[in-house]
RNA sequence: UCCGCGAUAGCUCAAUGGUAGAGCAUUCGGCUGUUAACCGAAGGGUUGUAAGUUCGAGUCUUACUCGCGGAGCCA
Protein backbone atom coordinates (compact mmCIF):
# COMPACT_ATOMS: atom_id res chain seq x y z
CA UNK A 1 0.00 0.00 0.00
CA UNK A 2 1.28 3.68 -0.71
CA UNK A 3 0.95 5.67 2.32
CA UNK A 4 0.93 9.51 2.38
CA UNK A 5 2.78 11.22 5.25
CA UNK A 6 1.84 14.51 6.34
CA UNK A 7 5.38 15.52 5.66
CA UNK A 8 5.12 15.48 2.01
CA UNK A 9 1.15 17.11 1.48
CA UNK A 10 2.47 19.63 -0.58
CA UNK A 11 2.54 17.66 -3.55
CA UNK A 12 -1.01 16.76 -2.81
CA UNK A 13 -3.27 20.20 -2.93
CA UNK A 14 -6.19 19.72 -4.24
CA UNK A 15 -6.29 16.22 -4.24
CA UNK A 16 -8.64 14.02 -2.15
CA UNK A 17 -6.47 11.53 -0.20
CA UNK A 18 -6.17 9.69 2.72
CA UNK A 19 -4.01 10.04 5.57
CA UNK A 20 -3.90 7.46 8.58
CA UNK A 21 -2.70 8.77 12.59
CA UNK A 22 -3.70 9.07 15.94
CA UNK A 23 -5.59 12.49 17.13
CA UNK A 24 -3.40 14.96 18.34
CA UNK A 25 -6.30 17.10 19.72
CA UNK A 26 -9.48 18.38 18.89
CA UNK A 27 -11.72 21.44 19.43
CA UNK A 28 -15.16 22.01 18.37
CA UNK A 29 -17.65 25.11 17.42
CA UNK A 30 -21.08 24.15 16.95
CA UNK A 31 -21.38 23.25 13.17
CA UNK A 32 -17.15 23.36 12.79
CA UNK A 33 -15.14 20.77 14.42
CA UNK A 34 -11.36 20.46 14.34
CA UNK A 35 -9.61 17.19 14.59
CA UNK A 36 -5.23 17.71 14.73
CA UNK A 37 -4.21 14.87 13.11
CA UNK A 38 -0.48 12.74 13.77
CA UNK A 39 1.17 10.70 12.26
CA UNK A 40 4.82 11.16 13.22
CA UNK A 41 5.83 13.18 10.33
CA UNK A 42 4.06 16.27 11.49
CA UNK A 43 0.66 17.87 12.39
CA UNK A 44 -2.64 18.30 10.37
CA UNK A 45 -5.94 20.40 11.37
CA UNK A 46 -8.99 18.72 9.76
CA UNK A 47 -12.27 19.96 9.62
CA UNK A 48 -15.21 18.59 9.62
CA UNK A 49 -18.22 20.51 8.75
CA UNK A 50 -21.88 19.77 9.92
CA UNK A 51 -23.50 18.85 6.65
CA UNK A 52 -20.24 17.64 4.84
CA UNK A 53 -20.17 14.03 6.26
CA UNK A 54 -23.04 11.74 8.07
CA UNK A 55 -24.34 12.68 11.36
CA UNK A 56 -22.13 9.98 12.77
CA UNK A 57 -18.83 10.86 11.65
CA UNK A 58 -19.61 14.79 12.70
CA UNK A 59 -20.76 13.37 16.14
CA UNK A 60 -17.32 11.06 16.27
CA UNK A 61 -15.08 13.91 15.19
CA UNK A 62 -16.06 15.33 18.76
CA UNK A 63 -16.23 12.64 20.59
CA UNK A 64 -13.10 10.50 19.92
CA UNK A 65 -10.53 10.69 23.17
CA UNK A 66 -6.82 11.86 22.54
CA UNK A 67 -4.94 9.65 20.22
CA UNK A 68 -6.96 7.43 18.99
CA UNK A 69 -6.34 5.80 15.79
CA UNK A 70 -8.22 7.17 12.95
CA UNK A 71 -7.95 7.35 9.47
CA UNK A 72 -9.24 10.50 7.46
CA UNK A 73 -9.82 11.32 4.21
CA UNK A 74 -10.24 14.78 2.75
CA UNK A 75 -9.01 17.12 0.39
CA UNK A 76 -5.85 18.68 0.88
CA UNK A 77 -5.61 23.35 0.46
CA UNK A 78 -3.08 25.58 1.64
CA UNK A 79 -4.53 27.26 4.89
CA UNK A 80 -2.21 29.85 6.74
CA UNK A 81 -3.92 29.86 10.22
CA UNK A 82 -3.39 26.03 10.37
CA UNK A 83 -0.53 24.60 11.89
CA UNK A 84 1.88 23.40 9.31
CA UNK A 85 -0.28 25.50 6.76
CA UNK A 86 -2.19 22.88 5.27
CA UNK A 87 -5.80 21.66 6.01
CA UNK A 88 -7.19 18.78 5.27
CA UNK A 89 -11.44 19.69 3.85
CA UNK A 90 -12.11 16.15 5.49
CA UNK A 91 -15.03 13.81 4.33
CA UNK A 92 -14.61 10.81 6.21
CA UNK A 93 -13.13 9.46 9.27
CA UNK A 94 -12.42 5.52 10.15
CA UNK A 95 -12.04 5.21 13.46
CA UNK A 96 -9.14 2.16 14.19
CA UNK A 97 -9.03 2.25 18.05
CA UNK A 98 -11.31 4.51 20.42
CA UNK A 99 -8.68 5.87 22.42
CA UNK A 100 -10.05 6.75 26.22
CA UNK A 101 -8.68 8.87 29.30
CA UNK A 102 -5.40 9.05 27.32
CA UNK A 103 -2.66 10.27 30.98
CA UNK A 104 -0.86 12.96 29.30
CA UNK A 105 -3.11 15.37 29.01
CA UNK A 106 -2.48 18.27 26.95
CA UNK A 107 -1.84 20.70 30.42
CA UNK A 108 1.47 20.24 32.38
CA UNK A 109 2.67 17.35 34.03
CA UNK A 110 5.85 16.25 36.85
CA UNK A 111 8.99 14.28 35.19
CA UNK A 112 8.00 11.51 37.86
CA UNK A 113 4.37 11.05 36.08
CA UNK A 114 6.39 11.27 32.13
CA UNK A 115 8.96 9.20 33.01
CA UNK A 116 6.37 6.20 34.23
CA UNK A 117 4.73 7.12 30.86
CA UNK A 118 7.84 7.33 28.61
CA UNK A 119 6.14 5.19 26.74
CA UNK A 120 3.45 7.25 25.60
CA UNK A 121 5.15 10.49 26.15
CA UNK A 122 7.01 9.52 23.27
CA UNK A 123 4.48 11.06 21.20
CA UNK A 124 4.56 14.64 22.74
CA UNK A 125 5.63 17.19 20.03
CA UNK A 126 8.83 18.16 21.86
CA UNK A 127 9.74 14.68 22.28
CA UNK A 128 8.94 13.81 18.65
CA UNK A 129 11.26 16.65 17.83
CA UNK A 130 14.48 15.50 19.80
CA UNK A 131 14.19 11.85 18.51
CA UNK A 132 13.84 13.02 15.21
CA UNK A 133 17.45 15.23 16.09
CA UNK A 134 18.45 12.30 17.59
CA UNK A 135 18.29 10.50 14.53
CA UNK A 136 20.05 13.17 12.48
CA UNK A 137 22.87 13.05 15.00
CA UNK A 138 23.30 9.46 14.76
CA UNK A 139 23.36 9.50 11.03
CA UNK A 140 26.00 12.58 10.74
CA UNK A 141 28.17 10.70 12.99
CA UNK A 142 28.30 7.80 10.75
CA UNK A 143 28.32 9.56 7.51
CA UNK A 144 31.43 11.67 8.83
CA UNK A 145 33.48 8.62 9.63
CA UNK A 146 32.25 6.27 6.58
CA UNK A 147 32.53 8.88 4.30
CA UNK A 148 36.49 9.53 5.72
CA UNK A 149 37.24 5.65 4.90
CA UNK A 150 36.92 4.65 8.91
CA UNK A 151 35.50 1.15 9.34
CA UNK A 152 32.95 0.77 11.57
CA UNK A 153 33.92 -2.12 14.02
CA UNK A 154 31.51 -3.41 17.17
CA UNK A 155 33.25 -4.19 20.49
CA UNK A 156 32.09 -6.46 22.69
CA UNK A 157 29.29 -5.79 25.56
CA UNK A 158 30.30 -8.46 27.55
CA UNK A 159 33.98 -7.78 28.72
CA UNK A 160 36.31 -9.84 31.48
CA UNK A 161 37.66 -6.27 32.73
CA UNK A 162 36.97 -2.69 33.62
CA UNK A 163 38.91 -0.46 30.48
CA UNK A 164 39.67 2.26 33.39
CA UNK A 165 39.61 0.20 36.56
CA UNK A 166 38.21 3.28 38.53
CA UNK A 167 34.90 3.14 37.67
CA UNK A 168 32.46 1.05 39.28
CA UNK A 169 30.73 -1.83 36.62
CA UNK A 170 27.75 -3.51 36.16
CA UNK A 171 28.23 -7.49 36.58
CA UNK A 172 26.68 -10.63 35.45
CA UNK A 173 27.43 -14.05 36.17
CA UNK A 174 29.20 -15.93 32.96
CA UNK A 175 29.03 -19.41 33.22
CA UNK A 176 32.20 -21.06 34.24
CA UNK A 177 34.21 -18.06 34.06
CA UNK A 178 33.38 -16.28 36.15
CA UNK A 179 31.89 -12.42 36.55
CA UNK A 180 31.24 -10.84 33.34
CA UNK A 181 31.06 -6.89 33.09
CA UNK A 182 29.10 -4.76 31.05
CA UNK A 183 30.91 -2.58 28.94
CA UNK A 184 32.21 0.76 29.74
CA UNK A 185 34.18 1.80 26.90
CA UNK A 186 34.90 0.02 23.82
CA UNK A 187 38.45 2.19 23.58
CA UNK A 188 40.75 -0.84 24.00
CA UNK A 189 39.16 -2.71 21.41
CA UNK A 190 39.10 -0.13 18.74
CA UNK A 191 42.72 0.47 19.09
CA UNK A 192 43.01 -3.38 18.58
CA UNK A 193 40.86 -2.45 15.46
CA UNK A 194 43.50 0.59 14.69
CA UNK A 195 46.20 -1.92 14.48
CA UNK A 196 44.20 -3.86 11.77
CA UNK A 197 42.13 -1.34 9.80
CA UNK A 198 43.97 1.74 10.44
CA UNK A 199 41.15 3.91 10.74
CA UNK A 200 37.82 2.79 12.98
CA UNK A 201 35.06 3.97 14.90
CA UNK A 202 33.53 2.17 17.35
CA UNK A 203 29.49 3.53 18.16
CA UNK A 204 27.15 1.27 20.96
CA UNK A 205 25.66 1.71 24.01
CA UNK A 206 27.81 2.05 27.33
CA UNK A 207 27.48 0.74 30.90
CA UNK A 208 28.66 2.83 34.33
CA UNK A 209 26.87 1.43 37.47
CA UNK A 210 28.26 4.39 39.57
CA UNK A 211 25.84 6.22 41.33
CA UNK A 212 25.81 9.44 39.62
CA UNK A 213 22.69 11.48 40.37
CA UNK A 214 22.64 14.65 38.01
CA UNK A 215 21.37 16.05 35.24
CA UNK A 216 23.99 14.86 33.31
CA UNK A 217 24.42 11.16 33.78
CA UNK A 218 22.58 7.92 32.42
CA UNK A 219 23.59 4.45 33.45
CA UNK A 220 23.36 2.87 29.97
CA UNK A 221 24.53 5.60 27.21
CA UNK A 222 25.46 5.59 23.64
CA UNK A 223 29.18 6.47 22.83
CA UNK A 224 30.98 6.77 19.90
CA UNK A 225 34.89 5.78 19.53
CA UNK A 226 36.99 6.83 16.72
CA UNK A 227 40.63 5.60 17.03
CA UNK A 228 43.30 6.55 14.20
CA UNK A 229 46.83 4.71 13.77
CA UNK A 230 49.72 6.92 13.10
CA UNK A 231 47.58 10.18 15.02
CA UNK A 232 49.12 12.18 17.83
CA UNK A 233 47.66 14.47 19.83
CA UNK A 234 47.28 17.17 17.32
CA UNK A 235 45.53 15.05 14.87
CA UNK A 236 43.17 14.10 17.68
CA UNK A 237 42.14 17.71 18.25
CA UNK A 238 41.76 18.40 14.73
CA UNK A 239 39.52 15.34 13.98
CA UNK A 240 37.52 16.58 16.93
CA UNK A 241 36.77 19.90 16.12
CA UNK A 242 36.21 18.82 12.34
CA UNK A 243 33.75 16.25 13.50
CA UNK A 244 31.91 18.60 15.65
CA UNK A 245 31.61 21.36 12.74
CA UNK A 246 30.34 18.51 10.88
CA UNK A 247 27.58 17.12 13.08
CA UNK A 248 26.65 20.80 14.51
CA UNK A 249 25.91 22.19 11.39
CA UNK A 250 24.41 19.41 9.57
CA UNK A 251 21.87 19.48 12.14
CA UNK A 252 21.46 23.19 11.63
CA UNK A 253 20.45 23.02 8.07
CA UNK A 254 18.38 20.18 8.28
CA UNK A 255 16.63 19.79 11.82
CA UNK A 256 15.62 23.54 12.04
CA UNK A 257 12.26 22.77 12.21
CA UNK A 258 12.75 20.60 15.09
CA UNK A 259 15.00 23.22 16.84
CA UNK A 260 12.24 25.37 16.42
CA UNK A 261 9.51 23.35 17.98
CA UNK A 262 12.13 22.99 21.07
CA UNK A 263 12.67 26.70 21.05
CA UNK A 264 16.20 25.99 20.96
CA UNK A 265 18.03 29.39 20.05
CA UNK A 266 20.63 28.39 17.69
CA UNK A 267 22.76 31.54 17.95
CA UNK A 268 25.91 29.36 19.83
CA UNK A 269 25.67 26.57 17.35
CA UNK A 270 26.15 28.58 14.66
CA UNK A 271 29.26 29.28 15.84
CA UNK A 272 30.61 26.10 16.35
CA UNK A 273 32.94 26.11 13.46
CA UNK A 274 36.55 25.61 12.95
CA UNK A 275 39.32 26.58 14.38
CA UNK A 276 38.05 26.14 17.79
CA UNK A 277 40.14 27.21 21.14
CA UNK A 278 43.02 24.74 22.29
CA UNK A 279 43.89 25.45 25.68
CA UNK A 280 45.78 23.63 28.22
CA UNK A 281 44.76 22.06 31.31
CA UNK A 282 47.89 24.71 33.00
CA UNK A 283 45.78 27.65 30.91
CA UNK A 284 42.79 26.29 32.39
CA UNK A 285 43.33 26.34 36.00
CA UNK A 286 44.96 29.80 35.24
CA UNK A 287 41.86 30.81 33.66
CA UNK A 288 39.84 29.60 36.98
CA UNK A 289 42.32 31.45 39.08
CA UNK A 290 41.61 34.44 37.47
CA UNK A 291 38.01 33.95 37.82
CA UNK A 292 38.64 33.42 41.84
CA UNK A 293 37.54 30.36 42.15
CA UNK A 294 40.07 27.41 44.49
CA UNK A 295 41.38 25.28 42.05
CA UNK A 296 44.46 23.36 43.43
CA UNK A 297 46.58 22.00 40.84
CA UNK A 298 46.43 18.24 40.09
CA UNK A 299 42.59 18.02 40.36
CA UNK A 300 40.36 16.83 37.48
CA UNK A 301 37.98 19.82 36.67
CA UNK A 302 34.70 19.67 38.26
CA UNK A 303 31.35 20.21 36.40
CA UNK A 304 31.23 23.80 37.90
CA UNK A 305 34.65 24.56 36.48
CA UNK A 306 33.85 23.22 33.53
CA UNK A 307 31.14 25.54 32.88
CA UNK A 308 33.24 28.29 34.28
CA UNK A 309 36.15 27.94 31.73
CA UNK A 310 33.66 27.17 28.49
CA UNK A 311 31.62 30.10 29.29
CA UNK A 312 35.20 31.94 28.02
CA UNK A 313 34.26 31.18 24.81
CA UNK A 314 31.92 31.20 22.17
CA UNK A 315 32.41 27.78 21.00
CA UNK A 316 33.73 24.73 22.49
CA UNK A 317 37.03 24.76 23.44
CA UNK A 318 39.73 21.74 23.77
CA UNK A 319 41.49 21.68 27.02
CA UNK A 320 44.57 19.04 26.51
CA UNK A 321 47.43 18.06 28.79
CA UNK A 322 45.83 16.81 31.92
CA UNK A 323 48.04 16.09 34.99
CA UNK A 324 48.69 12.23 34.34
CA UNK A 325 47.21 10.93 38.01
CA UNK A 326 43.64 12.07 37.13
CA UNK A 327 43.95 10.31 33.95
CA UNK A 328 43.42 6.64 32.57
CA UNK A 329 46.40 4.33 32.53
CA UNK A 330 46.56 3.70 28.58
CA UNK A 331 47.17 7.49 27.73
CA UNK A 332 50.35 8.42 26.67
CA UNK A 333 52.65 11.25 28.78
CA UNK A 334 53.50 14.25 27.03
CA UNK A 335 57.70 13.68 26.69
CA UNK A 336 57.98 17.48 27.53
CA UNK A 337 56.53 17.20 30.90
CA UNK A 338 56.27 13.41 32.47
CA UNK A 339 53.49 14.70 34.94
CA UNK A 340 51.07 15.81 32.30
CA UNK A 341 49.03 13.08 29.84
CA UNK A 342 48.20 13.86 26.42
CA UNK A 343 44.64 13.85 27.21
CA UNK A 344 41.86 16.15 25.45
CA UNK A 345 38.74 16.98 26.64
CA UNK A 346 36.01 19.04 24.78
CA UNK A 347 33.73 21.61 26.62
CA UNK A 348 30.72 22.06 25.10
CA UNK A 349 28.97 25.99 25.82
CA UNK A 350 26.06 27.11 27.61
CA UNK A 351 27.25 24.83 30.20
CA UNK A 352 26.69 21.04 28.60
CA UNK A 353 30.18 20.68 29.82
CA UNK A 354 32.43 17.34 28.33
CA UNK A 355 31.23 15.83 25.50
CA UNK A 356 34.71 14.42 24.17
CA UNK A 357 37.09 12.88 25.88
CA UNK A 358 40.22 11.36 24.44
CA UNK A 359 43.87 10.58 23.95
CA UNK A 360 46.94 10.09 22.47
CA UNK A 361 47.10 6.11 24.19
CA UNK A 362 50.49 4.83 25.19
CA UNK A 363 52.58 2.66 22.43
CA UNK A 364 55.69 1.88 24.51
CA UNK A 365 55.58 -1.30 26.03
CA UNK A 366 57.92 -0.63 29.11
CA UNK A 367 55.55 2.16 29.87
CA UNK A 368 52.49 0.79 29.65
CA UNK A 369 53.36 -2.28 31.80
CA UNK A 370 54.51 0.02 34.70
CA UNK A 371 51.58 1.85 34.14
CA UNK A 372 49.50 -1.01 35.10
CA UNK A 373 51.36 -2.19 37.32
CA UNK A 374 51.17 1.66 39.42
CA UNK A 375 47.31 0.86 38.72
CA UNK A 376 47.31 -2.22 39.95
CA UNK A 377 45.56 -3.61 37.29
CA UNK A 378 45.50 -7.79 36.54
CA UNK A 379 48.03 -7.66 34.19
CA UNK A 380 47.30 -11.33 32.58
CA UNK A 381 44.02 -9.84 31.36
CA UNK A 382 45.64 -7.59 29.79
CA UNK A 383 48.11 -9.27 27.86
CA UNK A 384 46.40 -8.85 24.26
CA UNK A 385 46.48 -5.28 24.61
CA UNK A 386 49.81 -5.47 25.55
CA UNK A 387 50.55 -7.67 22.12
CA UNK A 388 49.45 -4.71 20.19
CA UNK A 389 52.50 -2.78 21.85
CA UNK A 390 54.67 -6.08 21.22
CA UNK A 391 53.64 -6.92 17.36
CA UNK A 392 54.32 -3.07 15.49
CA UNK A 393 53.20 -0.76 17.94
CA UNK A 394 52.59 2.99 16.43
CA UNK A 395 51.65 5.82 17.41
CA UNK A 396 47.93 6.42 17.49
CA UNK A 397 44.81 8.41 19.04
CA UNK A 398 41.09 8.37 19.58
CA UNK A 399 38.35 9.87 21.46
CA UNK A 400 35.13 9.22 22.77
CA UNK A 401 31.90 11.41 22.48
CA UNK A 402 28.92 11.35 24.36
CA UNK A 403 25.91 10.73 22.07
CA UNK A 404 22.74 11.82 24.95
CA UNK A 405 25.08 15.12 25.84
CA UNK A 406 25.58 16.07 22.47
CA UNK A 407 21.82 15.59 21.50
CA UNK A 408 20.98 16.92 24.99
CA UNK A 409 23.48 20.04 23.80
CA UNK A 410 22.29 20.49 20.53
CA UNK A 411 18.66 20.74 21.73
CA UNK A 412 19.19 22.29 24.81
CA UNK A 413 17.55 20.05 26.91
CA UNK A 414 18.29 20.88 30.26
CA UNK A 415 18.24 17.06 31.53
CA UNK A 416 19.67 13.51 30.00
CA UNK A 417 17.05 11.42 30.14
CA UNK A 418 15.32 13.13 27.29
CA UNK A 419 18.10 12.60 25.03
CA UNK A 420 17.45 8.93 24.98
CA UNK A 421 14.51 6.70 24.30
CA UNK A 422 14.23 4.84 27.14
CA UNK A 423 16.64 6.72 29.79
CA UNK A 424 18.44 4.27 32.39
CA UNK A 425 19.28 5.72 35.90
CA UNK A 426 20.07 4.69 39.22
CA UNK A 427 16.49 4.72 40.34
CA UNK A 428 14.30 4.18 36.91
CA UNK A 429 14.75 0.86 34.66
CA UNK A 430 11.17 1.02 33.68
CA UNK A 431 9.42 1.35 31.22
C1' U B 1 27.63 7.72 49.84
C1' C B 2 26.68 12.95 51.42
C1' C B 3 23.70 17.71 51.38
C1' G B 4 18.98 20.18 50.23
C1' C B 5 13.69 19.99 48.67
C1' G B 6 9.16 17.47 48.08
C1' A B 7 4.66 13.71 48.38
C1' U B 8 -3.26 16.53 48.67
C1' A B 9 -8.64 14.17 42.84
C1' G B 10 -6.29 10.29 36.86
C1' C B 11 -2.62 14.85 35.97
C1' U B 12 -0.66 20.00 37.60
C1' C B 13 -1.25 22.64 41.94
C1' A B 14 -4.08 25.67 46.21
C1' A B 15 -5.84 25.43 51.34
C1' U B 16 -3.69 31.03 59.13
C1' G B 17 -4.04 24.13 63.64
C1' G B 18 -10.96 24.78 62.73
C1' U B 19 -16.57 22.16 56.77
C1' A B 20 -10.97 19.41 51.15
C1' G B 21 -10.56 23.68 46.48
C1' A B 22 -9.26 25.22 41.19
C1' G B 23 -7.50 24.19 36.13
C1' C B 24 -6.76 20.04 32.75
C1' A B 25 -8.78 15.07 31.76
C1' U B 26 -13.80 12.32 31.88
C1' U B 27 -19.48 12.72 31.18
C1' C B 28 -23.61 16.07 29.65
C1' G B 29 -25.19 20.77 27.32
C1' G B 30 -24.02 25.48 24.18
C1' C B 31 -21.35 28.02 20.13
C1' U B 32 -20.25 28.06 11.80
C1' G B 33 -12.80 29.17 11.95
C1' U B 34 -10.74 26.98 16.47
C1' U B 35 -4.98 27.47 17.69
C1' A B 36 -2.92 24.07 25.16
C1' A B 37 -10.18 27.25 21.91
C1' C B 38 -14.10 29.14 24.86
C1' C B 39 -18.92 29.22 28.05
C1' G B 40 -22.32 26.33 31.58
C1' A B 41 -23.12 21.84 34.61
C1' A B 42 -21.91 16.94 36.86
C1' G B 43 -19.07 12.87 38.85
C1' G B 44 -14.25 12.26 41.06
C1' G B 45 -10.45 12.35 47.94
C1' U B 46 -8.29 6.79 53.75
C1' U B 47 -4.10 14.39 51.98
C1' G B 48 2.81 8.60 50.70
C1' U B 49 3.07 4.85 55.30
C1' A B 50 3.21 4.34 60.73
C1' A B 51 3.11 6.52 65.36
C1' G B 52 2.82 11.01 68.48
C1' U B 53 1.22 16.28 70.30
C1' U B 54 -3.81 18.61 70.41
C1' C B 55 -10.70 19.57 72.07
C1' G B 56 -9.39 19.39 66.80
C1' A B 57 -3.82 17.71 62.10
C1' G B 58 -3.39 18.27 54.85
C1' U B 59 -0.91 21.85 58.24
C1' C B 60 3.16 20.64 64.18
C1' U B 61 6.91 16.34 65.92
C1' U B 62 9.52 11.53 64.97
C1' A B 63 10.62 7.33 61.98
C1' C B 64 10.16 4.98 57.38
C1' U B 65 9.13 4.64 51.94
C1' C B 66 9.36 6.83 47.27
C1' G B 67 10.77 10.81 44.12
C1' C B 68 13.35 15.44 42.53
C1' G B 69 17.72 18.72 42.55
C1' G B 70 22.92 19.10 43.62
C1' A B 71 28.05 17.17 45.16
C1' G B 72 31.66 13.35 44.24
C1' C B 73 32.77 10.29 39.60
C1' C B 74 32.48 10.57 34.57
C1' A B 75 30.70 10.74 28.46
Amino acid sequence: MQQIHISNLKDYVGQEITLQGWLFNKRSSGKVRFVILRDGTGYLQCVFFKGNVSEEIFDSADKLGQESSIEITGKVKEEPRAIGGFELDSTDLKIIQASQEYPITPKDHGIEFLLDNRHLWLRSKKQVAIMQVRHRIIKAIRDYFDERDYTLMDPPILTPNAVEGTSTLFETPYFDLGTAYLTQSGQLYAEAGAMALGKVYTFGPTFRAEKSKTRRHLTEFWMVEPEVAFADLDDNMDIAEEFLEYIVQTVLEEKDEELKILERDTSMLQNVKRPMPRITYDEAVELLHKNGVEFEWGKDLGGTDETLVSNQFDKPVMVHRYPAEVKAFYMKRDPENNNLALALDVLAPEGYGEIIGGSQREDNLDELLDRIKEHNLPQDTFEWYLDLRRYGTVPHSGFGLGLERTVSWICGLDHLREAIPFPRMIYRNTP
